[in-house]
DNA sequence: TGGGAAGCT
DNA sequence: AGCTTCC
């Protein structure tokens, strides 16, 4: 059997740990530039929906709430405790996203008493409160994760029964907008041939849906029938792309402005390209205009610079982004955002390994780049971010995003530590 | 008026 | 390249 555990309003319960005052409040969380809600505690929920932009809210409920910036150091730092706590009951554990992770429950004599315990455990060690769905396949998991959300008697454990009338009975009152993989669009478009229930997909023809739909949807319908196929990536997997992107504080127009921000994000992208002993084949660099404003001109262009050899130089990518710049740079549009993607990325290793045309025993001014960039990239990770960058000075510019409202990184910098008084 | 990644067509 | 999905 498979568990999936989800934390319970995962970004308004990491608040809640360090500040107990918001218990029982309606508090939301917002995005980056406080734009809009991505995540709500359960006393919010009634009064905005998901997703909803800040300056939306009707004053006389933005009056009763409180609302955050969102904090992801905070967050990240809760994640990993919450999942290292898992870990040591269920060593076989597939992190998906901040807030969830499957589990394997096979040999354990009562998984859903085993699961109440860990359930306990994480809210004892962590204060996270979670919930935990077990099923035969990840997308039954997810589903009876739903139930045990939102079916108080279950207190937030919930086995899904594996008996066919049962489970009948369970699905056919399951629509199917909440099961993983079928999104609004893809729901509609079932709605139209009188699939409204997990229990109708689940009967489809799988032939059927493999030629009007997808084989994604496909492996869906096999995973509520009991038959896994559907296998995540796990951490080590290398990303096939890298991408970075920010909306600016506030509109610019000046080429200095972007060519700051696309420096950071080249310089923030490579490092992670590192951190994956990955090397980039190209790079990607894009520019928006407020595409919510209609009276002012658009333009969304982006360029492929292509690198003269794979690398993972920061200084090589920050070089070829700055020339995208200007080949995409016009100086009379106001800009919205901007962003990098480094395309097309290879393991390291092997691409050294394949390239005959590299002088034999490594050229040594490579390998002084290898160095050089391993330095910067250990004294960032022990002094902090941006201790030591690549030609830039400015400390805090116009255009950088918004955070008004941010909490205290209350488990991962020594000047914001919690106080007990 | 968010950001990042993946897979399919 | 564009669309859809996930969180």
């Amino acid at each position: 059997m498979i568990g999936l555990i989800d934390c319970n309003n995962f970004y308004a319960s990491c608040e809640r740990v360090f500040n107990p005052k918001l218990e029982g409040k309606p508090i939301g969380i917002l995005s980056n530039n406080d734009g809009c809600i991505i995540a709500r505690s359960n006393e919010l929920k009634p009064l905005i929906p998901m997703g909803m932009p800040a300056y939306q809210i009707p004053s006389k409920i933005r009056k009763q709430i409180i609302l955050l910036s969102s904090n992801y150091e905070l967050y990240g730092d809760m994640s990993q405790r919450v999942f290292d706590t898992v870990q040591n009951h269920t060593p076989n554990i597939e992190l998906y996203s901040i807030d969830e992770a499957f589990i394997r429950l096979d040999g354990f004599a009562d998984i859903t008493a085993h699961c109440l315990k860990i359930k306990n455990v994480v809210k004892r060690d962590t204060g996270i409160p979670v919930s935990i769905g077990i099923a035969p396949t990840r997308t039954l998991a997810k589903l009876a994760n739903h139930i045990a959300k939102k079916q108080a008697i279950y207190q937030n454990v919930y086995c899904l029964p594996t008996d066919e009338k049962s489970l009948k009975n369970i699905l056919e009152t399951f629509s199917i907008n909440n099961i993983w993989g079928v999104g609004r669009h893809i729901a509609n478009k079932l709605n139209r041939i009188n699939i409204h229930t997990a229990w109708d997909l689940r009967q489809a023809n799988l032939k059927y849906i493999r030629n009007n739909f997808s084989v994604t949807l496909e492996r869906t319908v096999l995973e509520l029938q009991g038959i896994n196929c559907i296998k995540l990536d796990d951490l080590s997997t290398a990303k096939k792309n890298i991408m970075i992107s920010r909306s600016f504080g506030r509109l610019t127009s000046k080429l200095f402005d972007l060519q700051e921000a696309i420096r950071l994000h080249a310089s923030r992208a490579t490092e992670k390209l590192r951190q994956q002993q990955s090397v980039a084949s190209a790079i990607l660099v894009f520019l928006k205009t407020n595409r919510f404003c209609d009276n002012s001109s658009q333009y969304h262009p982006s360029i492929v610079v292509p690198l003269s050899f794979p690398t993972d130089d920061s200084r090589l990518i920050i070089s070829a982004a700055q020339k995208g710049l200007l080949a995409i740079y016009k100086q009379d549009f106001l800009f919205m955002k901007s962003g990098v993607m480094l395309l097309d990325l290879k393991i390291k290793n092997r691409y050294s390994q394949l390239d005959c045309f590299a002088t034999p025993l490594a050229n040594p001014s490579l390998h002084k780049n290898d160095k050089l960039m391993k330095t910067i990239d250990t004294i960032n990770q022990k002094m902090g971010k941006n201790t030591i960058q690549l030609g830039g000075i400015q400390k805090s510019a116009p255009w950088q995003i918004k955070r008004q409202l941010l909490s205290k990184r209350y488990t991962t910098d020594w000047n914001e530590l919690p106080l007990v008084k």
